[in-house]
DNA sequence: AACTTTGTCAACCGCAGGCAG
DNA sequence: CCTGCCTGCGGTTGACAAAGT
């Protein structure tokens, strides 16, 4: 349906852009606004077309574009959003100023990807279309799924953050904390969509209610789940080892090593022990979760 | 020095969703 | 409601550079 052409083939430059294109871009945009990227071309004087346009200013002429390597606060951030959002680039690339999700999605796979393949353990993210549990997804209500998609997503990058000690070190010389870290996406926009799915769909309170209560609680409760993972870390570390037999069956359920090639993440259903183990808490006792996953109807 | 392999990154491609007519 | 257009996004490609043999 209603898919355009990018571009009309015939008469339009493509490869890399000319020094004497990105100034007639860069005047011309500073001079009118960009408008329509599609007519840009046209009425800039460009043999290009609108997209390459629109990707070549937001990409390298921007004037708010950071350039340059990244730093390792940059670094952090990007494994620890990633960790929660998967191939997400646009999104983590609003939590970082000035770089863009080009830049960010090219840095991690040639850098961040190859770093942490080195463990196995970073495997442990589905693709999208991993065949989750169909019935355990249709037992909830959507809104509440994305919620328990988001926690999931959450709980298992606590527990991979939690495995991956090559990276620890660097992580803990950062001042800000994964629960910091998650605060603050779940307060910015990133957050905001999850929050109000439940706008979209009927009879689900997801908004209000978890949004605050829950909000609040997520908040009190990182915050001492932020002290029991940094107490667990060892104890997690540990369990790995231990209990690979109840934990590992999905981390292993991609030989491809897809975690971090897809990056993508599916609801599964080992959360709520991880989060167990991540809490602390003995069977039966999850009112944290259920503060999640009662709120809806 | 020449050739091959590997790494990096800008740019392209195709899809999906939003929006207007 | 349907259709077409536009934009944004994520995956992939390809040119170039650097490193290795």
């Amino acid at each position: 349906m209603g898919k355009a052409p990018c571009c009309e083939k015939h008469g339009v430059r493509r490869g890399a852009w000319t020094p004497q294109e990105d100034k007639t871009l860069v005047d011309y945009i500073n001079n009118h606004g960009h408008g329509s990227w599609r007519t840009l071309p046209n009425r800039a004087g460009l043999l290009r077309c609108g997209k390459s346009c629109r990707l070549r200013w937001i990409n390298y002429l921007r004037p708010d574009i950071k350039r340059g390597p990244f730093t390792n606060e940059e670094e952090t951030t990007i494994i620890q959003f990633h960790a929660m959002l998967g191939n997400r680039w646009a999104a983590i690339a609003s939590q970082l100023p000035g770089r863009t999700d080009n830049e960010i999605k090219n840095y991690w796979n040639t850098h961040l990807k190859k770093h942490l393949s080195g463990s196995d353990h970073t495997r442990s993210a589905k693709k999208p279309h991993a065949s989750p549990d169909p019935k355990i997804i249709k037992s909830e209500s959507p809104s509440t799924h994305h919620m328990v998609q988001w926690e999931s997503a959450r709980v298992e990058a606590e527990a991979r953050l939690s495995m991956e000690s090559p990276l620890l070190n660097s992580w803990s010389t950062s001042n800000k904390t994964y629960t910091d870290c998650y605060l603050q996406l779940w307060h910015s926009e990133v957050g905001d969509s999850f929050r109000t799915i439940k706008g979209k769909e009927e009879g689900v309170v997801c908004q209000g209610h978890v949004s605050q209560e829950a909000s609040s609680s997520i908040s009190s409760k990182l915050e001492s789940c932020s002290v029991v993972q940094v107490k667990n870390t060892s104890t997690f570390a540990k369990m790995t080892q231990e209990e690979e037999g109840s934990y590992k069956p999905k981390l292993e359920d991609d030989d491809t090593g897809g975690a971090l090639e897809s990056g993508n993440y599916e609801f599964f259903d080992a959360s709520e022990s991880a989060l167990k183990h991540l809490l602390d808490v003995p069977d039966g006792d999850i009112g944290f979760w259920d503060t999640l996953t009662v709120s809806s109807g």
